[in-house]
DNA sequence: CGATCCGTTGAACAACCTCAAGACGGGTGG
DNA sequence: CCACCCGTCTTGAGGTTGTTCAACGGATCG
C-alpha cells in the first residue's frame, strides 16, 4: 500500500539498500547559470539504474547514451517547465528535489508530486502537446535532458526499453491512486505518516538514512500535496513529537518509532 | 480544468458531437456468461475513433484489426480484473460502464475512476506485472481484448500507434492530476458539479444529451470516488435540486441550469 | 409480496479550517 | 558582527463543513 503513493524505484530498493551516498554540501561555485548544459553518457552513470531499464547489452546501452541530450541545472525556485510551455523532453533528475503542481482557474495550487534523483518528470504532457503543471526546483537541481521524439525511436528498437518507458508510466499512474486513497479517505495523521514513511523509503534506496530526513518542501507545499492546511501540518508534526515518535527541528526530522508511524499509517480502526 | 477529470477522449469530443446514438435497452437475452468470447475485427467498429489512433493507412488498420484477440463480456457486478491478478491484456470497452477501485489493506475501498465505452482499462498493471485494482462493470458489459505483448509488438511497427499509447497512459495521469486537485482543494458542491459535468461531457461525446444522463453508480460509489460520505452526495444532489439546478430521480439526472453547474464548478470564492 | 438494498433527511458531533498572534531562523545590509 | 527583516513555523480560540448515527421511505427483485 505504501507502494501507491511510492516513486519509481520500488523494485530497485534492495539493489540500493548498500549505498552510503551522502548528498554533499551545496556550494556557491556549484551554483552556475540555470540554462547552461553539456554533453554526458548514460552509461557510466550512478543513477542508472534508477532511470534504465536492467538487463541491457553493450550495444543496447551504447545506443541508450545518446538518449540524453544535453543536462540542465535549474536553481532552486526555478521552473524546469510550466504549465502550458510545448511538450518535446523528459527530464531524469540527477540531483536535486523537485515539485510539480497544477493550478486551477481560479488560482488553487494543488502539488501533485515531489521527485527526486533517479525520476522521470514531464510524462504528464504527452497527451496534448503541452506541459499540463508546473515542475519546480526546491533546490539547485541538474536534470537530464531526454527528447521524447528520441526515446520513442530508441523504444521500437530496444523492446526493453519501450517496456521500460511503459512501466514508469503505469508506475505513475498506480503512484496518483494512492494518492487518490491517501486525499479521499485518510486522516490527517495517516496521511502525514504515509508522506514520510514514503519519502524515507525512496531515500533510503538512494542510500539515505532510514531514521533520518531534511524535508524540502515547506509545511504548505506538504499541506498542498495531502490536502490539508499548513496549520493541520505543523499540528500534526507536533502531536507525533509530542507521542515521542518523530523529532522534528524545522526541516529536519528524526525517526524515533518507525512502527508506530506504520502502525498509524495503517490504522483503520481510528 | 474540467478536462483534468476527463477521460481519454477530449479530443474526439468535436468529431462525435454529431452522433445521436441512444443506448438500446438492456434486455434478458443479451445477457450471456461473463467468459464467452469470440473474434472481431476494429476497422469497421463504431468506436474505433474513441480507442484507435487516427489517420492509420489501410495496411496499418489492417494490422491494427489484430490487435484485439477477443471480446469478452462481463456481467454487472463480475470482475473484468482484480487486484493481484496477473497483467496480461489491457481492455477497450465497447458496451457498459465500469468502476476501477483499490482496497486498502484495512478493506478502505477508494473508487479510482469510473470508464465508459471507447475507454482502456488495466494500464495499472504493466508495473508490476500485475493488476493493481479492481475492475467491476456497473451494467452489463463488453470489452475488447488486447493483449499487452501485441499492443507493444505493434506499436514497434507502428509509430502512430505507439505514440497513441503512450497518449493514453498520459491522459490517465492528467487525469488523475486532476482528482488530485478536487480531492485535495474542492468543497463537496464544487465536487459533484465537477463530477456530474465530467460525465454529461463524456457521455455528450458518444452522442447521449447534454442535459440528462443516468447514473450508472450508487451515491456511495460517487461518495468514494469524490472523497466524501453518500449521506453528502445525497445532501448535495438535494441542494441542487432545490435550487433549480438539477432534478433528481433516483438514478436519473436532469440537469436545469448547466451554466449554474459550470459556476459552482469554478467557483474559488465560496 | 416480503426482503433487501438504496436513498433521503435530521440532529449531534468531530475534524479540520480560519483567523490571529507570536517565535524562530536565515540572510542581508549597515 | 550585529540588528533587522522576512519568510516560515507554531500555537490558540472559535467557527464551519462534513461525518456519524439513526430512522424512515421507496425501489427493485426474487
Amino acid at each position: 500500500m505504501l507502494n501507491h503513493i511510492g516513486a519509481n524505484d520500488i523494485a530497485l530498493q534492495e539493489a540500493y539498500n548498500q549505498m552510503d551516498v551522502q548528498r554533499p554540501p551545496r556550494t556557491a561555485e556549484m551554483q552556475v547559470p540555470a540554462e547552461s548544459s553539456f554533453k554526458v553518457a548514460c552509461s557510466n552513470c550512478n543513477l542508472r539504474e534508477l532511470c534504465l531499464p536492467i538487463g541491457l547489452s553493450t550495444a543496447e546501452m551504447n545506443r541508450l547514451d545518446g538518449i540524453v541530450a544535453t543536462r540542465k541545472k535549474v536553481k532552486q525556485g526555478g521552473h524546469l517547465f510550466s504549465s502550458g510551455d510545448p511538450f518535446t523532453t523528459l527530464y531524469a533528475i540527477r540531483t536535486g528535489f523537485f515539485k510539480t503542481c497544477v493550478v486551477s482557474e481560479d488560482g488553487r495550487e494543488q502539488v501533485t508530486g515531489f521527485q527526486m534523483a533517479g525520476e522521470i518528470m514531464g510524462l504528464d504532457g504527452i497527451v496534448s502537446d503541452h506541459h499540463n503543471c508546473n515542475a519546480i526546483a526546491l533546490e539547485d537541481a541538474e536534470v537530464c535532458v531526454m527528447p521524447f521524439n528520441h526515446v520513442e525511436d530508441l523504444s521500437r528498437e530496444i523492446p526493453v526499453l519501450q517496456r521500460h518507458v511503459h512501466k514508469i508510466m503505469s508506475r505513475e499512474i498506480v503512484r496518483e491512486n494512492g494518492v487518490m486513497m491517501l486525499l479521499a479517505n485518510m486522516r490527517a495523521e495517516e496521511r502525514l505518516a504515509a508522506f514520510l514513511l514514503n519519502l524515507l523509503q525512496r531515500l533510503h534506496a538512494r542510500g539515505y538514512s532510514k531514521s533520518e530526513l531534511i524535508l524540502r518542501m515547506t509545511r504548505e507545499e506538504i499541506g498542498s500535496y495531502l490536502g490539508m492546511k499548513l496549520e493541520t501540518v505543523s499540528r500534526t508534526f507536533s502531536k507525533f513529537s509530542d507521542e515521542g515518535i518523530i523529532e522534528v527541528k524545522q526541516k529536519n526530522i528524526r525517526i524515533l518509532d518507525h512502527e508506530k508511524l506504520q502502525t498509524i499509517f495503517n490504522a483503520s480502526t481510528c
